[in-house]
DNA sequence: CACAATGTCTACCAATTTAGTGTACATTTG
DNA sequence: CAAATGTACACTAAATTGGTAGACATTGTG
């Protein structure tokens, strides 16, 4: 089960996918919205500023707002990233490898390789899904930020 | 990422099924083989047993042992015991459902979808692992209890 | 019947993770 | 300068994880 910091991650990213190319989002506009508890939402919203999705302007009028293209971000970057792995079990994730601890041999290990399976299936899965796959975007009226 | 009592739980159901037709098994010898804490497995054993997949023998000369033949029991079974659920988020779950947090409309929402996608793909694979794919058994000289 | 070897039951506990909150501060605009 | 914002960092309460302790019940053997 992803943690609710994943899940909010990824509603408040839906979120500002949705007002992406008009401008900044205030945070508690985005926890109204999305009815997320505000405070976490700011050592979320930081979280994703510093691992470089997000950019923020402080101050009066300031707020968030996505740095790149919704098409650019894909949930598996943001599930990898807050989740750590996607994998089911350390011997079969490519962020977290650790060796198996159900085997000798790992080449021949049958619940690895299913294990296996089941995380490229749910990283492809993750992967081709797209920040811009989850909203409507209107690209018409985009503005140039001034920051 | 499974916790550690579910690997666990794996593990001695994979060694109990290595085991199946031939008698109890020692928990000191399931903690010995698979290198488990042996406190933390009694527990373990005690709710699969509870749940229905072993038996025990008390006293001396006892043990535990599989119930039922290794082909009848999956992944998927001993995955959601412990985790509780094999989905990734409530909305997509069968056994422990609850409504989307994502969405308005579930029957459009793209997130629930990939998940859900997700989900099933998790469990199919689960399911159609057996404990007995995962052991050579010697059903040859397989013996009788007498309990 | 005594005793050793085993599983059983109930409780307890420490460490870690999760899901936040508190407080003070820095920055920007008007 | 004041108000509106984000920033930093510490703190914490609750839940979960990963166990451990100790007394007890059951069984086989001598």
């Amino acid at each position: 089960m992803l943690s609710k910091k994943t899940r909010y991650a990824i509603l408040a990213m839906k979120h500002l996918s949705s007002k992406y190319g008009k401008g900044v989002v205030l945070i508690s506009d985005i926890a109204k919205a999305e009815n997320l508890p505000i405070r976490f939402l700011e050592n979320i919203l930081l979280e994703l500023k510093k691992n470089g999705y997000l950019g923020s302007k402080p101050g009066k009028n300031g707020g968030y707002y996505l740095i790149k293209h919704p098409k650019e971000i894909n949930l598996a970057q943001i599930v990898r990233y807050f989740e750590g792995t996607i994998a089911l079990l350390y011997c079969v994730s490519e962020k977290a490898y650790q060796p198996c601890e159900f085997c000798m041999d790992e080449r021949t290990c049958k619940i690895k390789s299913v294990f296996k399976e089941i995380r490229n299936y749910t990283y492809q899965k993750l992967e081709q899904t797209k920040l811009s796959d989850l909203v409507d975007l209107d690209e018409s009226d985009s503005i140039m930020y001034s920051i």
